[in-house]
Parts: structure tokens; sequence; C-alpha cells
DNA sequence: CGGATTGTTCTTCC
DNA sequence: CGGAAGAACAATCC
């Protein structure tokens, strides 16, 4: 569910909220999200981050040692949570707050009583540590990303040399297109007007150029609001994001389209829950 | 209560 | 052998 613009937003906030600021207590709670590392406590504790960073879904914590980095995937229900003062936990109610408590499997205390919660219900996702190489092969794992200079054209029309698989799976495959997952592609083929079983060496130039487009006015659209938050999703302050409101196909089959009002329809492909207009999508 | 959920990786198949 | 498709996997909720 955290695709690129939610990951993009957690990014900013955190790097907003943490450059500078050193850690003075590490509590891992669930020692599979750090990989059992017992070490991992340890070694970041007296650091700061100097940088964050992030390519497609996965975030990049670069520590003041100048040696030591964090690599950190949502995944699906993954969340960072920041909490001021020792009082507040940020949590509305007593339930919000066991859940809370239940699910948080890293916590950072900084310097001024600040804390960074890592909180992730299903734990599939992961915050382990890394050193300059391990970053440099997790970066050359993806392929070019919207809104950065790589992304053109050009280089978009050639991730589909050679491959027959549908457009959806395509999308998806983030070592050709980094951060779109099941939400933004759906909405991406909607705005393009292009079935997502559509096999990909049947996508004509023109049709592979309003793809290209619609991303990136999707993707940047989607970090001007915040992210979407479906389900899980939340900002570092546990506020959500409102792309919700401008998703066009997702989640609203057997709702009528925008454009044609034929009703929405959702099938899988690509083993995923996929949703398109069958009058406007070609 | 088991089916649905999703990003990623593993396995199988053509 | 390479790519594509499907299964597996993590764990929880309704």
């Amino acid at each position: 569910m955290p695709e690129l613009p939610e990951v993009e937003t957690v990014r900013r906030q955190l790097e907003k909220n943490l450059l500078g600021r050193k850690i003075v207590q590490v509590f891992v709670h669930t020692g599979k999200i750090v990989q059992n590392d017992a070490s991992f406590a340890r070694a970041l504790t007296g650091l700061s981050f100097v940088k964050i960073d992030r390519i497609g879904k996965l975030l990049i914590f670069e520590m003041s040692d100048g040696e030591t980095f964090l690599l950190a995937h949502l995944r699906m229900t993954g969340k960072f949570l920041l909490e001021k003062g020792a009082t507040g936990s940020g949590a509305k109610n007593a339930h919000e707050k066991s859940m809370r408590e239940k699910h948080t499997h890293i916590t950072f205390v900084f310097e001024g009583g600040l804390r960074l919660l890592f909180h992730d219900v299903r734990k599939f996702g992961y915050v382990v540590r890394a050193d300059k190489d391990q970053v440099e092969v997790a970066r050359g794992r993806f392929g070019i990303e919207p809104l950065t200079k790589d992304f053109t054209l050009e280089n978009f029309v050639r991730i589909f040399q050679n491959k027959k698989t549908t457009i959806k799976a395509l999308l998806l495959d983030q070592s050709l297109v980094a951060g779109l997952g099941n939400i933004y592609v759906d909405e991406v083929l909607f705005r393009a007007k292009v079935l997502p079983t559509r096999r990909a060496d049947t996508i004509s130039l023109a049709e592979k150029k309003g793809i290209f487009q619609a991303t990136e006015k999707v993707i940047a659209k989607a970090i001007e609001k915040g992210g979407t938050t479906f389900l899980d999703f939340a900002h570092t302050d546990g506020e959500s994001g409102t792309f919700v409101d401008n998703l066009q196909v997702f989640a609203r089959a057997g709702k009528l389209c925008i454009h044609c009002g034929t009703e929405i329809e959702k099938t899988r492909v690509a083993g995923r829950g996929t949703h398109f207009c069958p009058t406007c999508q070609k």
C-alpha cells in the first residue's frame, strides 16, 4: 500500500524532524524486523541521521559515522510514527494506544525526548543495517523512477523491449519502473485509457507516451496530496494522505466510471486485484 | 474461520 | 536458457 508517493511523504517528514538529532536509546521489541541482529541498538546509539534518501519504495538512512546506513521498507502495513515528549503518544484513545504498543517493533529515542517508532501490524516490513556497498547493491536493483532525470520518454519506451507480459505486470516490476504499486498502476492505466491486461508488445508508441505522462502526473499529484490512505497508510503524525479523493478506479468496483458511466470492473491481473473501465480503456 | 490482502522473491513451466 | 506466470511468504483482520 505505501508506494512511491507515500514513502516520499514519510521521507520528507522524517527529514524535517530528525536530521541532526542524536539517538540516545534504541529498543528493538521484535527481533525479526531488524533480522535478529542483536547489535542493532548498540550500533545506532549515539549516532544521528545525516541524510534520509529514498529509491522506489525503499528508505535509505545515512548515519553520522559515515559508514552506517539503514534500509527500511514498509511493505504493506509498516509505518514510521513520531511521538513528541514523554507523555503524548499521539493515540486518540485506549484501544488505539494498546494497538500502537502491540505493533511497535522498534523505538528510537532522540535527545530532547522525541521518539521514532517503527510500527507494522503484519510485520512484513523491515529496518536493516547496511554498509555503503550493500546500499549500492540495493539501489542497483531499481529501474527508472518517476520525477527523476532518468525518467524520460526515451527510457520509458526502452523498458518495453522484448517484453510480452501484461502492461500491469510491467509497471509493477520494480526493476523496470521504481515505485509504482497496485493503486497507482490502476490509476495510471485508467488515465491513459489502456487495459491492464494488454500485452506490452501490443502497446503503440502513442499509448506508451500516454502511460508515461499519466505516471508523472499521478505520482506528482499524489505526493502533493501526501499520498493515499486507503486502509493503513499514515503520515508520521498519524494523519492520512488525501489522494484517496483523487482515485478514479481503484477500489471503485461496481461504481460508475467518471467519464462514461459504465460500471467499473474488478478482476485479477498479475496476481493483483485490478480495477478498470471496460469502455474507456482499450 | 479461512479467505483476502500486497510487495517481493522463489519456483515452475514453456 | 530466459522470460513469464504462478506460488509462496510474511501475519493479521473481519
